[in-house]
DNA sequence: GATGAATCATTGCTCAAGCAACAATATACA
DNA sequence: TGTATATTGTTGCTTGAGCAATGATTCATC
């Protein structure tokens, strides 16, 4: 049932690519442009916002974030020096230490976020049409459920 | 008539961020284990296998990547000693050098298509249902049309 | 036709990310 | 208790990409 259509299928995963390559470069270039960091960065940082006392273990960002643990100790390095987030041990299991939001981080979130969420609206949620929400979350659902599981 | 689910509308855009991540990274793995390369020069020999007479201006690659011309630069460095790619230089205008597909490049392209196929039906296609693609593809082409307008 | 501006590809440099190897610590099991 | 195994984060190394500057060539305007 499917292949009668499977050039278009196609097409639509090509167009998916071309999608998220132009909306993140041009979310990318606004956020440096207006915070002088970068998405990996404002991710961190909605992250850590949304985790209980702001704090993720590096295992956990690396999770969330899609990226590998040693990605995420150099990333963490480079934002720890700019001052918005630190680290903290866990007195607990002394293996794991802690990526805690600073105050910093939490003004430099708030600054970025209005421009960002325009950025957001203007270059993807502008082209949604009514329904088209609830579909493309049906679907991610299902994509994001089923590879992850496997 | 959008503020009532701008929140979910963001929540889509983050689901779109997670799903194109966790799905280029199942495709480039298995793209890299079976022929040993990356989904960009795939993308390169696909772009060319399109283009009349398999050959493409550096500039008109990198258009079609989205990639800088120093990108492309290197990449088809790395794709013309791996022999899939050749350098011709232009006789009409002699600033431009040509990309063209060699025959081990079609090779690789053809003994590479099948199994990237069935990745993206089994990573992304699968969880399409009835009506999807079309509605996906009507959002994304004003998405590309809106954005490459500016 | 000659000179200045634009275009194309390349190069040097930097940055960000992954893999594999490692050290420190915790857990399991005998 | 003691030893093997697993987990957590870090480090060395490599890779791939972008930006800015450069050189070569073409185009435009006078």
């Amino acid at each position: 049932m499917a292949s009668q259509s499977s050039q278009e299928q196609i097409s639509a995963w090509r167009s998916f690519l071309e999608v998220h390559s132009a909306v993140i470069k041009a979310l990318e270039k606004e956020l440096i442009e207006d915070q002088g960091f970068s998405l990996t960065w404002y991710d961190v940082l909605t992250h850590l916002s949304e985790a209980p006392g702001a704090r993720m273990q590096h295992q956990a960002l690396a999770g969330s974030l899609l990226l590998s643990r040693s990605g995420i100790t150099r990333l963490v390095d480079r934002m720890a020096e700019a001052g918005l987030v630190c680290r903290e041990s866990s007195p607990e299991d002394r293996r794991v230490s802690y990526v805690v939001m600073t105050q910093p981080g939490r003004d430099a979130l708030d600054r970025a976020s209005p421009g960002h969420m325009r950025g957001i609206a203007q270059h993807f949620v502008r082209y949604l049409e009514t329904g088209d929400v609830a579909l493309l979350q049906g679907f991610f659902s299902r994509v994001l459920d089923g590879e992850s599981g496997g």
